[in-house]
DNA sequence: GATTAGGCTTCG
């Protein structure tokens, strides 16, 4: 790596300079020597900002002075830096710091020298060999309350208000932003850059950033920060228990654990210190009134008039009151034209004023933003009988009023992206011509009468139970401690699998875990491998079983020997009869399923049967496979199974079978279907991504362990999904469904997950 | 090399 950070610690080098380069002094440096395994050391007394020279190549350049030998005559030289190695230099150099170049060339000047600077200077290039060392200083972070006037300072906040960065009447950007700390000491910054990357990434209140040479000066009594030579941030997440990854410009930075530290502790302080405002509004909460935060993405924008820009944006959710178009030219109307129109009902305009505009036109179709401070006002022209809601941004940068644009990496817009690709549209909206009819106005009568009707609308689904719960948001769930039990009122955006026997799981009642259906083959291999070991005969006719063995006629001569287990020292009849069968292959156990009550496949060891791997059933009944848990069963002998063939009349449930088996109840096979549903709230202002979600076998009135055999029942449980989900349908038009649900605790030896799970809900007898 | 803004308010 050409150009290092080394971190110093009480003095010494962590990362020490590589044994071979050998120390120069600056007064014995001399034009035609080979400097390759020799090093300079200095602090930086003046750098210069990186530029181009005429044929593109970066170049910055800097003066570096001889710390050792201040004295001296010649103590300062200037170092040319070219190419990548620049523009890496000159976002981590700073005055007053330690530089180090090691594999420089000494070229001599032919002017005059001036001062105590040397005749000669060095350049350093990746290309010629040079590698650039930066001593990164012990940082001190100045707590707010012990702010000095004239200081420039390291610090530590968390954002208390912020206006993203606009352009300001000067040269530069400029945001503000107000910190505060433990002390409960506020400081508002003046942050001023040419280069919108160089101002701190700040996205919301409670973000946690750390300022490096931020220059403090006392301003109507008050001391106030503002940007000095130098000044670099980082931006953290506030979250509570969020990864603790910065976001800067720079490449390089110190961040150290003691750092990491500071942040968390920072972010405990602030959750109970800072109020943050709760979760995000989105399009279907907003309120007449309401002055409010979006994070959406771009689709269309236009120039309307030199005061005002039209921004056309879309957050997935659909606004529940109609809202204003902005009439402009068509032309005028950048952004993907059938996009505009498949978006339509949902895009809605928000038009931008003065110091906003320039910001505006800049942006792209497409990228996410965060508008900060929209006005949702409510309105009526003459010719309306009915109000309509605008979406304005007023001019100024008063509460934080601003534009910004987050990166693909932001959470928020991860978030959002997967619910955008979520949405679908319509055939009929995709398929409709293209005609744009952006000069028509929103919603009228009929649409507000169709929108009542739909909140009217009888729920899809039937509680069974607990009818005086009352309904709860799914972000009251989602933010709530597991487990607890509540009632919703929303709607099945979409769901996962789409293939829906896909959705049957394996669950265990007793850890909740979820596991897969094992397949075919696997139960085929494990089948295979078993019939490797012969029967043993010792273990044949028992007290409780009567074995048959047989030799296939096959060229690979198989051994299978069938134990029919005996009530009352009798055999019964077939079809009451549990039998163990050994090296047996997938087909002879399947016609053998036809014949008999119940099959267990087994194999011998020295002393006793015993069952096969948890991935194969350990009972077979009719077309029904039966599986033991992977995460919590300890096997029992199979002789266990005595007991119940002693009963009086055996019954030979698999329940109590895998009670006999297994330390614990763990059966609970197919019993608790699983998909992966999102479940979204209309009018509220929450939306998740998917989230698993359980459903009884009485939800759908299918009995889960047979869909995976059954045709049928796979056609009806689709049905079932059509009804609740109608493919293709707006948002609007989707049935409402009423459900319990209950949150609880998955945990294992990584984490604890919170699941859901919907229980004493059936879906309508008249929906399928 | 200085300037920008200096939040405590928005309203077309």
């Amino acid at each position: 790596m050409p150009v290092q950070l080394l971190k110093i610690i009480e003095g010494q080098s962590e990362t020490p300079l590589p044994s071979h380069l050998q120390r120069e002094d600056l007064k014995h440096l001399q034009e035609g020597c080979d400097y390759t395994n020799k090093y300079i050391q200095g602090i930086v007394t003046l750098s210069y900002p990186l530029t181009k020279l005429r044929d593109g190549t970066d170049f910055c350049k800097i003066v570096v002075q001889d710390s050792d030998n201040s004295c001296s005559q010649i103590n300062r030289i200037t170092v040319f830096i070219y190419g990548k190695m620049a523009e890496d230099c000159a976002k981590i150099i700073h005055h007053g710091e330690t530089f180090i170049a090691a594999g420089f060339k000494v070229i001599k000047l032919h002017t005059e020298r001036e001062d105590a600077r040397h005749d000669c200077h060095l350049e350093a290039s990746e290309e010629a060999g040079s590698t650039i060392y930066t001593v990164a200083p012990k940082y001190v972070y100045t707590p707010l309350n012990h702010l000095k006037d004239g200081t420039v300072v390291n610090l530590y906040g968390v954002v208390k208000f912020f206006k993203p960065p606009y352009i300001s009447k000067g040269t530069d950007y400029c945001s503000i932003v107000t910190l505060v700390d433990q002390s409960n000491v506020k400081l508002t910054c003046s942050l001023f850059s040419g280069n919108l990357d160089f101002l701190p990434k700040i996205y919301k209140v409670g973000d946690i950033v750390r300022f490096h040479r931020i220059k403090i000066k006392e301003y109507n009594g008050q001391m106030q920060g503002i940007t000095s030579g130098g000044f670099a941030s980082l931006t953290f997440d506030g979250t509570v228990g969020a990864p603790v990854v910065p976001r800067t410009s720079s490449r390089v930075y110190t961040f150290m654990d003691e750092e990491q530290k500071t942040i968390e502790e920072l972010r405990i302080w602030a959750a109970s210190n800072i109020s943050i405002s709760g979760p995000a509004t989105k399009l279907s909460g907003v309120q007449p009134m309401l002055f409010f935060d979006l994070t959406c993405q771009l689709v269309g924008k236009a120039k309307v008039d030199g005061s005002s820009f039209l921004l056309k944006v879309w957050d997935g959710t659909e606004c529940p009151y109609p809202t204003w178009k902005v009439p402009v030219e068509a032309k005028d109307l950048e952004g993907e034209k059938v996009l505009l129109h498949q978006l339509r009902n949902l895009a809605v305009d928000i038009l931008v004023y003065d110091n906003h505009v320039q910001l505006a036109e800049s942006l792209k179709i497409g990228s996410f933003l965060r508008i900060y401070s929209i006005h949702a006002k409510e309105a009526s022209a003459d010719n309306e009988d009915v109000s309509h809601m605008e979406f304005h941004l007023h001019g100024g940068t008063c509460y934080g009023r601003g534009i910004g644009v987050l990166p693909e990496s932001n959470p928020d817009v991860k978030e959002l992206k997967e619910f955008l690709e979520s949405v679908t549209l319509t055939d009929s909206q995709s398929m409709e011509s293209c005609s744009m009819d952006i000069d028509s106005t929103f919603g009228n009568v009929t649409d507000l009468e169709l929108h009542l009707q739909r909140c009217q609308q009888l729920s899809v689904t039937v509680l069974t139970d607990h009818q005086n719960l009352s309904n709860t948001e799914l972000k009251t769930i989602t933010n709530s401690p597991a487990p607890q039990q509540y009632r919703i009122r929303a709607k099945l955006r979409t769901y996962k699998p789409q293939k829906l026997h896909q959705s049957v799981k394996l669950h265990c009642s007793k850890c909740n875990s979820l596991q897969e259906v094992p397949d075919r083959d696997d139960f085929d291999f494990i089948l295979h491998g078993s019939a490797g070991t012969a029967p043993n005969p010792e273990l044949h006719n028992t007290c409780w079983y009567e074995s048959v063995t047989w030799t296939t006629q096959e060229q690979k001569q198989r051994e299978i020997a069938i134990h029919f287990v005996k009530h009352d020292e009798m055999l019964q009849h077939p079809e009451d009869t549990l039998i163990m069968i050994e090296g047996g292959t997938l087909k002879e156990i399947w016609k053998l399923t036809k014949r008999f009550k119940c099959i267990i496949p087994v194999r011998s060891t020295e002393d006793d049967l015993e069952l096969l791997d948890l991935s194969a059933p350990f009972l077979l009944k009719g077309n029904v496979k039966y599986y033991g848990c992977k995460q919590c069963s300890t096997p029992k002998p199979l002789k266990n199974l005595s007991s119940i063939a002693a009963e009086q009349q055996p019954s030979w449930e698999p329940t109590e079978i895998a009670q006999v088996f297994f330390c614990y109840l763990i059966l609970n096979f197919l019993k608790n279907m699983q998909s992966r549903f999102c479940l979204m709230v209309f009018y509220s202002s929450f939306n998740t991504s998917y989230s698993s979600v359980l459903f009884q076998e009485k939800f759908f009135q299918i009995p889960a362990s047979e869909i995976l055999t059954s045709n049928f029942l796979q056609q009806k449980m689709q049905m079932t999904m059509n009804a609740l989900c109608p493919p293709g349908r707006k948002l609007g038009d989707l049935p409402w469904l009423e459900c319990f649900i209950k949150s609880y605790n998955v945990r294992d030896s990584m984490k604890n997950q919170v699941c859901y799970q919907i229980f004493d809900t059936t879906v309508a007898e008249d929906v399928v």
